[in-house]
DNA sequence: TTGAAAGCGCTAACAG
DNA sequence: CTGTTAGCGCTTTCAA
């Protein structure tokens, strides 16, 4: 079977491709009875428009290009498929770019999209230490940075949940469950992670206690080098895990070296991954509104694409946290 | 900046554009020296070839369609993001369809995939009771099947992980480690499940136990029914979960109900999720080789674009017992 | 309200 | 070995 083209339409219409063109787009103006008669055809003979041709003319190619460092991490995962489904919604596709957190990676797929001339991008990252920069050679493509900071904010719009409040509460949580000593583990630190442990900070000064980094913050390594620092700090009675996959190496430590928890020493972490309620004890947390992290950026990226400039702007997405077994 | 153009690098080298397209393609014959005169140019301007215009003459894309139940599966995840990979070094990229199981979606993304022109379509899944079945209107586009069959094998090819030889694998290490009474628990059944299925009557066979569905087997809905279960059949003592989200059910019941595992009862899944190496006690389960898996699918449809026929073709992939805490 | 025609950037047949 | 040319399917002036 032949694939029918505007001629063909124009054809069987007995109009010219150029009107043909104007109802299809709904642009410019025509009869009813010619529009009628043209969308006729085309339902019959279930012509197609040919987005590459189209893409030719206008450069436009409705599709968005997705940078993320792991579509394994079931938070990335989440939040790219309701990203992808909203985009789908309005007739974009997405092409996801995994790249590894490795640079060389990141560029080879700027690159690529550059070159398929996508109509947008979205970066996703909260495990970069440098900002993102992107400057497209030729036409300049709109894009969007969810947490991930990019180099001029000024050039973008960025969107991330609020973490520091996100820490804030949690470490509330944990002091008004009792806690006198909490302590912030880490392990590498990008930007969203500066900012929850700020706002564990906070936390510590608005309940009268000074941070002391030796004190109430853990580079975590090692079960050997946990179980010394809490032989050195035997105060300490909870922990705040700045994200679950700490939090989790935590629980195993913990009941490897004997402590109960939450009664002994209480944990928090922080994203809610699916994990986070099958662990024993089911690990109370912060959960990222990812929903909302995708409208927003659906949303602003429609708008960079429409010239209804936004640019400069931050959007800061409440998070909740979600009382499980690893706190009293 | 203005973005070069073929026309523009065969002026600034004095040649005809159909040279600069030769020399670009390899393809056709040129002179050495003006090979590098075009190359030089090009270096220097930064041309980019228009992949649009390209394909709107060639109509080839470059791109290919992955069509996925459910991106946040780490299972489909893992297979998805190696497939990318591997497509991304041959200069594919590629749209990531998340159909959600839903039919309707699809049907959407198949012809949007189709209206995109795509050279391939990977189609995953492991939970469709009916065939996937593909029939494009107009020019026929490859597509391969992973852990979904085709309704006709002949116009595919059909990449598998060996479910049935893993059951019988699993099933077979319970038998070794003194199981008597092995049950097999499922929920919903698909193609695979039930190649998995079959496996695990196969070692029954091989262990002299004739198979009985009301004993063998149980279709697992609530804790309160599957504790009526163990109470009917006291003797059981040892599960094979036909996926580890079902092993992981169990384990939380049988904690609940107050079951040492694996000394009263041992469990085996399959899958190897990541959350089977957090859960208390760790899974024993199968593991799927997604690397294999992925190779073979993008060699075949690098195979199937080229028209070097493997049509019919079924690979099956070997899997893994990784024996952890749940058995003995 | 409609049509003719140019042209987006590229490839490929044909001619030389 | 290289150039000329037609045309992929579409949009968009310009003119009617």
């Amino acid at each position: 079977m032949k694939q029918y083209s505007i001629k063909d339409i124009a054809k069987l219409c007995n109009v010219s491709t150029a009107t043909v063109s104007r109802v299809i787009n709904n642009n410019g103006r025509f009869s009813e009875k010619t529009r009628q008669k043209v969308l006729d055809v085309i339902e019959q003979t279930g012509y197609k428009i040919d987005n590459n041709a189209r893409s030719l003319r206008t450069n436009i190619t409705f599709t968005i290009g997705i940078l993320v460092p792991d579509i394994k991490n079931p938070f990335f995962a989440d939040l790219v498929q309701k990203i992808e489904e909203l985009l789908f919604t309005k007739n974009y596709s997405t092409i996801i770019c995994n790249t590894d957190k490795n640079e060389q990676k990141e560029k080879a797929y700027l690159r690529m999209l550059e070159n398929k001339k996508v109509d947008g991008i979205i970066v996703i990252s909260g495990s970069y230490q440098h900002g993102f920069k992107f400057q497209s050679s030729l036409k300049e493509i709109p894009y969007i940075c969810i947490d991930r900071e990019p180099e001029n904010f000024h050039n973008t719009v960025f969107i991330s949940s609020n973490h520091y409040q996100g820490a804030l509460d949690a470490t509330n949580y944990l002091f008004q469950k009792g806690a006198k000593s909490p302590v912030v583990v880490v392990k590498k630190v990008s930007s969203s992670i500066k900012s929850r442990i700020d706002g564990f900070k906070e936390s510590l000064k608005n309940h009268s206690l000074k941070f002391a980094k030796s004190r109430h913050e853990l580079k975590l390594q090692s079960q050997s080098s946990f179980a010394k620092f809490l032989q050195k700090n035997p105060s300490t009675d909870s922990l705040f895990a700045v994200d679950d996959g700490i939090a989790m190496e935590l629980l195993k430590y913990l009941k490897n070296l004997g402590y109960q928890v939450p009664q002994q020493i209480q944990v928090v972490g922080f994203d809610d991954v699916p994990a986070a309620n099958i662990v024993t004890p089911k690990l109370t947390t912060i959960q990222q509104n990812t929903r909302k992290i995708a409208q927003t950026a659906v949303t602003s990226m429609m708008h960079a694409i429409n010239k209804q400039n936004e640019k400069g702007s931050q959007f800061l997405i409440p998070t909740k946290l979600i009382i499980r077994e690893t706190t009293k």
